[in-house]
DNA sequence: GCCTTAGGTAACCACAAGGTAACAGTAGAT
DNA sequence: ATCTACTGTTACCTTGTGGTTACCTAAGGC
């Protein structure tokens, strides 16, 4: 997650963008607005936390500028003005929250993540070469071509797309498979074998290998053993 | 715009609410979390306002039971409870948004507009190759002919368009139509049924699909493979 | 080179998931 | 009070499949 975090106090900054990082948020860091379009335009962040008072171009002004312009990157007002006309202004420009200073820095955390998660909720799809695969539509195609799976063959897929490229050791696929009580020793062979015929067609490069003695793999190359 | 507002003050409430309605935002209530839950099961709402100290349920447990049941609603916390603890509860159980008590009415709209229209591009409408339905007013039409749904057969035709074009399993599908208690084992599949004799007509495409271990969909195309 | 074992392939069947229809109880309408 | 229509139950049927078993192949150890 990246964010763009633009306050004119460097001190306030380097602590919050200390903080935010240990929270698995990135930060580029500008104090003006006008350095904060010149990383706008040659990058794309999840969500902008925006100081108001700053020098050359104000929060205001630059909120403004960047909807005006079609960004809908979301936007966090965090500025000291508490007034209620001040934060009505913040949204009537298209902010989507508006945080009074002083904050609580977890706080800030909580509400960049909403507007993180937010605006990204694009079905979760996977690729890998020609298979492409929409969790949420449970729509699978290898070279445009749809596959369907039954519910353990769907099972196998997306447990082994959790942890692709990563090779999975067999007993893990079953308890991912079968939580409950593993039907037999060999149906997860047979399983395999299936998914298999369905999804690495002959004329196509495979994609499920096999590490003897190891365990299962989706992925390109074909290299290991 | 449609807000549900759940609030165990009634002046509060009442107070809040007329200054809403001046704002041009139409609010349902309900002063406890059973109450409002009741009014879930019939009606979408753009946003839920959501008090957290409420008998019989309170907001959080409303908010951990909307989130889990797969109700997208955007949620508001409106609370005198100012702890970060709390606050940080609120988002951890999927709140998009947490303002404390007291506040003032304007900014409380500012950030219900916020939220109703960062979280509905979707129109009033839903269409579907010749299949037009008008959620507010409950007219569903297939091939320009009007079709009556009864209770029931209209819930699950709204949850599947609220979920299309991705499947939704039967489970979400039963909680959906009965919240309070699922009638018998086979009932859905015979308004699944009902549903498709209506909806889905003999020389039309079938737009109600079946993903046989896996759940129900609406959508246009499933041929492939 | 032989043996052991992990994994691949194939056929088979019982059964569960889902589709359909008929029926009973009940609530709403006239 | 009667009629109608809808909800939910039950029963029966069909089909696809999930899991079993058996047999085959190839890798690795000795």
């Amino acid at each position: 997650m990246l964010v763009l975090f633009v306050e004119d106090e460097r001190d306030l900054a380097e602590l919050t963008i200390e903080f935010l990082e240990l929270e698995d948020i990135e930060c580029d860091y500008a104090d003006n607005g006008e350095m904060a379009l010149n990383l706008l335009c040659s990058n794309v962040y999840d969500v902008i936390v925006l100081d108001v008072n700053m020098p050359k171009m104000d929060g205001f002004a630059l909120c403004e500028k960047l909807k005006s312009k079609g960004d809908h990157t979301p936007i966090i007002f965090l500025t000291a003005r508490d007034a209620l006309d001040d934060k009505l202004t913040g949204f009537s420009l298209g902010a989507e929250d508006y945080l009074t200073k002083p904050f609580q820095l977890p706080e800030l955390s909580a509400r960049i993540k909403v507007l993180a998660q937010r605006n990204k909720p694009k079905s979760a799809t996977f690729e890998l070469d020609t298979l492409h695969v929409n969790i949420q539509q449970h729509k699978i195609y290898r070279s445009n071509k749809e596959v369907l799976l039954t519910h353990p063959q769907w099972s196998l897929l997306k447990a082994l797309i959790n942890h692709s490229p990563n090779v999975v050791d067999r007993i893990t696929l079953e308890h991912a498979i079968w939580p409950d009580q593993i039907p037999s020793k060999d149906m997860l062979k047979t399983l395999v074998f299936r998914v298999r015929t369905l999804i690495d067609l002959p004329q196509e490069q495979a994609l499920i290998h096999t590490i003897r003695g190891i365990g299962i793999v989706l992925r390109t190359d074909d290299n290991g053993s």
